[in-house]
DNA sequence: ATGAAAGCGCTAACAA
DNA sequence: TTGTTAGCGCTTTCAT
C-alpha cells in the first residue's frame, strides 16, 4: 500500500529540465529575466512531474501563512453555522477571501482556553483575521489590545467597543431598531415593549437606543420594565413569552431583538391561542430566512451580512498592503445600513 | 507604527535560559529526558517572552500542516452556509476537528477551475480533506481517483460512488424516503408523485429507489412522468408547483426531496389557494429548521448531518493512524438511519 | 540569463 | 541529561 502521497520537489523539477534550482523558482514565480527556451523546458518539466510548490516551504520561508483565520465565539448548543446570522456573515468572508487568493481557516473557540487571539500570529497560523461574535468584556478587551499592540491585521464585524479605534465593520442597527419600532408606533401601538439580547453586545445598547429614540419621537414614554433581556436565542424568545402576556397589561406590540427571539415568541403566543398582527404587533430582526415562512410572515429588519463578511476581508487586505508598504492605515470602522421590511405580524389592531 | 508583530524564536529563548535550541524544543515537546531545573528555567524564559512556536516551521519539518481540509462545492447564486445541509455538516465537522486538535481549512471551488483535489495534499495545505457535495460526473471520479492513487487520506459524505471503495458517510435515504412514501400512502394517497434533485447525487438516486419501493408496497404502480426533477431550490420548487397542479390530474400527495423545493412547492400552491395537509399531502426532506415553521408544519426526513460531519473527521483521524503505522486501513463506509417526522403537511382528505 | 549559497525556525539523530 | 548538527523545500541575494 502507498503511504501518503509522492511528492515531487523542486530538485527534481530542476534535474528533469537541466537547470538549477533557482531557475525552477524563478519561472514557477515569474520574477526575474528567463530565457524563452528555459522557460519552456521547466514548465514542460513541471507539468511531467506533476510538480506543486510546497506551500508550506513557501510559507516559511515568506513568513506569510496565506491563510485568514476567522475566530468563532463559543455558543454553547448551539451548532453555529446553522445561525443566519454567522452564515451568512461567513459566506460573505468566503467568497472574498477566494477572490482575494487567501485561503480561509476556522479557528473554534472553546469556553476553557482563555481569550488569546495574538497566538494565531505568533504561531504563524494566520497573516490576518476576523473576530465575530466579541462581547464587550474585560478579557476580549485585554485579547484585542494585545492584537492591536502587536500590530496584526485584524477586523471586528458586528461589534463596536467604546474608546477603542479598531478595524471593523458594522450596520446601523441604532436606525434600525428606531424604524422598526417607529413602525409598530405608526400602526396605533402605544405600549411597545422590546426583547432585548444581552448588553456586552453594542449592537443590543444600539437597538436599545433605537427603541428609545422611536419611543421618545411618538410620545411614548420608556419604561424600562417594559424591556427584557432573552439571549438571541428562540428558547428564551419561547419563555419570555409569558411573562409578556401573563402579566396584568399585555403591550400592544413587542419589538424583537431577532428573529429567532420574536419565533420564539410566536409560538408561545400561539400556545396561548394569541396571533401576531391580529392581537398584538410583532417585529423581529436580521431578516432571516425564517422570517418569510411564519405564521404569520414577521415583519423585520434587513441586515447586510453577506456584504459585511465580505467588507471586513477587504478592510484586511488594505491593512496589510498598508503593512507592507509601511504606510499607517487608519483605522476604519464602515457602518452598513439596514432595511425594514414589513410583513403581516405587525399589524395592529386597536380593538383588543 | 509597529508593522506586523515582533515575533520571539527559539534561539532568544534558549540564551535567556541559558540553555541550547534543542533543548527548549525538548521542553516544549515534553520529549526526552529534561532535568526538572533545566524545565523551569525554560519554561521561565518562554513565558517571560511569550514565545509561541512558529507553526509554520514545525509543519515545514514534520511535514504536516495540522489543518484538515473541507472541500465545498460551487453552488451558483447560493450562499453556501447559509444552506441546512451544508451549515450543519461543517458545524459537526468543526467540533471534532477542534476535537482532535486539527485546524480547519476551507477551500471553496469556483467553477472556473477544474476539479483538483489532490493538488491540496501536494501543496501540503492539508493533511486530510472532506468533500462535500461530490457528484457522480467524470471530472469528479477523476479527481478522487486521483486522491486515492496519491493515498491521501480523505472521506465522503452524502454521497457514493458506484465501483469505488473510498472513504465515506452516507445516511440510509432509501429507507427514509420509503418511509415518507409509505407514510403518504398509508394517509390514503393513491397518486404520489415526486419532485426529486439532479440525479448525479447518489443519494437523489436513493430517494428514487425508496419511491418506488413504498409504491410496490403499496400496490401502487411507478409511473415515471410522476416523477420530476428539481434542483434542490426552492425555486425550482416553485416553478414546479405548477405542472404539478395545473396538470389534468392533480396528485393526491407529493414527496420532496428536501425542505426547500416542499417549501418551494407550499409557496406555489398557496398562491393558487391550495393548502398542503388538506388538498394535498406533501412530505419534505432533510427536516430543517424551516420545517418546523412553515404553514402548515411540514412532515420531514429527518437527516443526521451533524453526526455525519462528526463521523467523516473520525474516518479522516483513523485512516491517518493507519497511514503513520503502515496498515492499511480498510475503505469504511457508514451509513447513519434516517427518521421520518409527521407533522400537520402530510395529511390527505380524500374529498378532493 | 543562470548558478551557488545562505538562511528561514524547527525536529531528530547522533555525540558527548 | 544536554549540546551539536544535518536537513526540511523554498526564496533571495550575490556572483558569474
Amino acid at each position: 500500500m502507498e503511504i501518503g502521497g509522492l511528492v515531487i520537489n523542486r530538485k527534481e523539477v530542476a534535474k528533469l529540465a537541466g537547470v538549477s534550482e533557482a531557475t525552477v523558482s524563478r519561472v514557477l514565480n515569474n520574477v526575474g529575466p528567463i530565457a524563452d527556451r528555459t522557460r519552456q523546458r521547466v514548465l514542460e518539466a513541471a507539468r511531467q512531474l506533476n510538480y506543486h510548490p510546497s506551500a508550506i516551504a513557501q510559507s516559511f520561508v515568506k513568513r506569510k501563512s496565506g491563510n485568514i483565520g476567522v475566530i468563532l465565539p463559543y455558543v454553547p448548543k448551539v451548532h453555529i453555522f446553522s445561525t443566519y446570522y454567522f452564515s451568512e456573515i461567513l459566506s460573505g468572508i468566503g467568497e472574498q477571501v477566494k477572490r482575494n487568493g487567501y485561503d480561509l481557516l476556522l479557528l473554534f473557540l472553546t469556553p476553557e482556553e482563555e481569550l488569546n487571539y495574538a497566538q494565531y500570529f505568533q504561531k504563524q497560523k494566520i497573516d490576518a483575521c476576523i473576530i465575530l461574535g466579541a462581547r464587550d468584556v474585560p478579557q476580549e478587551r485585554k485579547a484585542l489590545l494585545e492584537l492591536e499592540r502587536g500590530g496584526y491585521p485584524f477586523c471586528l464585524v458586528n461589534q463596536r467597543f467604546e474608546g477603542c479605534r479598531y478595524y471593523g465593520v458594522d450596520a446601523d442597527h441604532v436606525t434600525g431598531s428606531y424604524e422598526a419600532v417607529r413602525h409598530l408606533a405608526e400602526q396605533g401601538a402605544k405600549d411597545i415593549a422590546f426583547v432585548n439580547g444581552p448588553m456586552m453586545y453594542s449592537n443590543s445598547a444600539d437597538r436599545l437606543e433605537g427603541y428609545r429614540r422611536a419611543l421618545e419621537e411618538a410620545g411614548l414614554p420608556y419604561r424600562p420594565e417594559r424591556v427584557f433581556e432573552g439571549n438571541y436565542s428562540r428558547k428564551s424568545g419561547y419563555s419570555l413569552s409569558a411573562s409578556l402576556t401573563l402579566q396584568g397589561s399585555r403591550p400592544d406590540a413587542v419589538f424583537a431583538a431577532n428573529d429567532r427571539m420574536a419565533i420564539g415568541l410566536l409560538q408561545g403566543w400561539k400556545e396561548k391561542g394569541l396571533e401576531a398582527g391580529r392581537d398584538i404587533a410583532l417585529a423581529g430582526y436580521d431578516d432571516s430566512d425564517a422570517a418569510k415562512l411564519t405564521g404569520p410572515p414577521l415583519t423585520s429588519v434587513d441586515v447586510p451580512f453577506f456584504e459585511m463578511g465580505g467588507r471586513a476581508v477587504e478592510h484586511l487586505i488594505r491593512q496589510m498592503q498598508a503593512h507592507s508598504e509601511s504606510i499607517a492605515g487608519e483605522p476604519f470602522y464602515e457602518i452598513l445600513p439596514t432595511r425594514l421590511m414589513v410583513r403581516p405580524s405587525s399589524k395592529f389592531n386597536p380593538r383588543k
